[in-house]
DNA sequence: GTCTATAGTTGGATAGAC
DNA sequence: GTCTATCCAACTATAGAC
């Protein structure tokens, strides 16, 4: 897949977006077009159904997850902080991607939601990896996911349902060393 | 508001089942009003549109939490036990309730995101008081919506994202009380 | 590759019988 | 209170011109 970065990609942009800002209702294929600024037969001449489109977009989450645990595993300050720290909604196109296959899951997409957990594992064993304890490396997923959850999911049309901002998320991660401390024995 | 439980009530727990299994797309009022065994025209005269319909399902979730609330406060074992081992989709009314709503949130309804919003910080609230560190509280309630976002977001088609066995709630609760040390003076 | 036109379905909502 | 019948708008998808 060299260089076609041009309609099909904007396709999938536009699609991406109004699933975050409408829901899945509201990413019509009427919608998605005008947004790309193609016509509905533009449109399906790149992907054949929705069905196509959806597909597209998980694609695109897979690839750009693939990019983002390798930057993990390389993070200077190591891979719990990059993940915590990454865990905020910063509209990243991994971000948007995403949160718009969250939507797609929720439609009832099996793909999507397959898509996710996996993602999810991934994440999970290079943390895993670098903590030691699986437990706690389970704690530190699950406010990874906490997070995730506030900043993407409620956090549309309500301000601030978690603090998010820089400072909170410095604290954050100053409570969860205490985690793993330097030498655990039972 | 007395006794009216019956076929009012059933079209409301259609809709919340429709909504969790089928997403916002598949909970038509078609689908709804077959589910709680009424015609459309049925339907429709207890809830005069689709609208109200969702306002009745964010209604009857601030009605749930206001039990829930009150519940957490008088828990045996304490606040942040209870909303660990209840932050774990068990079926419950309350559990419907918010994931139903959660999908209404996500599909670009404003009552459903403030609603959620005001829940989480009640529920915030309470841990902070029991804990005393508010920094430590808001972990804790990260790890509870990193649950609640597993088990009731992604759990729907996958098996078990992260694992909410109950040996896994007791481990996690054990790793979560590192958090607060007996006597803290930094 | 991209467009317009249109077919075929299904959505939410109203009217009026029972 | 509950039903059937019906209206209109919106959705996905196809056909065929350019």
């Amino acid at each position: 897949m060299p260089d076609t970065a041009s309609t099909r990609d904007r396709i999938l942009v536009a699609y991406e977006d109004l699933l975050i800002e409408a829901g899945e209702r509201g990413a019509t294929l009427d919608a998605v077009a005008a947004r790309a600024g193609v016509s509905k037969g533009g449109l399906l001449y790149h992907f054949g159904s929705k069905d196509a489109l959806s597909a597209g977009l998980v694609e695109r989450l897979q690839h750009l997850t693939g990019l983002d645990v390798r930057k993990m595993r390389a993070a200077p300050a190591g891979p719990v902080d990059y993940l915590i720290r990454t865990s905020i909604d910063s509209g990243s196109a991994l971000d948007r991607s995403l949160v718009a296959t969250s939507r797609l899951a929720q439609a009832d997409d099996p793909r999507a939601s397959e898509a996710l957990a996996a993602i999810r594992g991934e994440w999970l064993a290079v943390i895993t990896e670098s903590i030691g304890d699986p437990a706690v490396a389970r704690a530190i997923m699950l406010v990874s996911d906490g997070l995730y959850f506030n900043s993407a999911m409620l956090g549309m049309g309500t301000p601030d349902p978690a603090d998010v901002s820089a400072e909170a998320i410095d604290g954050l991660l100053t409570v969860l060393a205490r985690l793993t401390p330097p030498s655990a024995h039972d």
